[in-house]
DNA sequence: CTGGCTGCAAATCTTTTGCATCCTG
DNA sequence: CAGGATGCAAAAGATTTGCAGCCAG
C-alpha cells in the first residue's frame, strides 16, 4: 500500500495542502518543526497559512500518523516515523538521530504508584560529531 | 548540609525571593510550572514577577540546582530533584510520578552516528489511578 | 450539497527582554 | 558600593481561534 493509499483510508480530506504536506514528511527523518514544514511547503503553496500546517498535524496526529515530540524546549517537533524508536539529541544543535532498538523497560508494580503503564520513549542527549 | 548552607555555596545573590523560591522547590515533589510557582510564591511576594522566577529557574539550572522538564508539551515544568531518575506520565492529568530505577541503556556505536552520548532520561506514559 | 478545510488576522499563552531602581555580598 | 537582582511592561515566539468563503467526498 503506497503511502497515499494509506492516507485516503483514514478518512480525512486530502486537499492539495494536505497532500503537499503528506509529501513533505513522507519519509523525512529531520524531525521537523511546524514552521519547518510551513516554510517548504510555502514556497509550493504561496498563500499556505499556519493554520493550516496546526490542522493537518492535528488530524495526523489524532490518526497516529506521526507523532509529536517533546524533544525541544522550544518547539514541538514531528515525526512522521510511528513505528517504536528513540531518540539522540544533539544537546549542541538539536539534530535528533533515531535510535532503533528494544530495551526492557518494565516496572515492578511497586514503582508505578498504581499507574496503568502504557508507553515509553527515551531520550539520549549527547553531541553529535559536528558540535563536538 | 542545609539546603539553605547548600545555595549559600553556590554563588549566586540569596534575595528574600530567591529564598522563597527556594523554600517552595525544597522537596517538592508535584514538578511545577513557572506558574505554579509564581502563583505560590505571590501569596507571600504580591509583587513577584515571572522575570524574577524565571531568572531564578534560569540561575539555578546553570547551577545544576533543578532540571527543566520538557514533558508537558505547553510548557516547561521543573524538578528539583537532580539525582538521577525517570519519569512516568498520565496522559490524562499530566501528573508526573518519579520513576528511581536504574536500567541498562548501553548503546553500541553503529547505532550512536558519531555521537557522543552523555545520559539519557526515560518518559514512561500511562494512566494514573483517578483518570483510569 | 455540506461539513470539513483554508487563509487571514487577531488572540492567547509561555517565555524573554529592556530598563530604571534596589540591595546582597 | 558595584554588579547582579527585582519589578514592570513591552516584545517575542509558538500555537490556537474566529470566521467567511471554498471544495473534496
Amino acid at each position: 500500500m503506497t503511502t497515499m493509499e494509506r492516507y485516503r483510508h483514514l478518512n480525512i480530506k486530502l486537499t492539495p495542502q494536505r497532500i503537499a504536506i503528506l509529501g513533505y514528511l513522507d519519509g523525512n527523518k529531520s524531525h521537523p518543526s511546524a514552521e519547518d514544514i510551513y516554510k517548504s511547503v510555502s514556497r509550493e503553496f504561496p498563500t499556505m497559512s499556519f493554520a493550516t500546517v496546526y490542522n493537518t498535524l492535528e488530524a495526523l496526529k489524532n490518526k497516529e500518523q506521526i507523532l509529536e515530540l517533546k524533544i525541544d524546549p522550544s518547539k514541538k517537533r514531528y515525526d512522521p516515523d510511528t513505528t517504536p524508536h528513540h531518540h539522540l539529541i544533539c544537546t549542541g544543535c538539536r539534530s535528533i538521530v533515531d535510535i532503533y532498538k528494544n530495551f526492557n523497560l518494565d516496572l515492578s508494580e511497586d514503582l508505578t504508584d498504581g499507574f496503568d503503564v502504557t508507553g515509553s520513549h527515551i531520550e539520549f542527549f549527547g553531541k553529535c560529531s559536528t558540535c563536538r
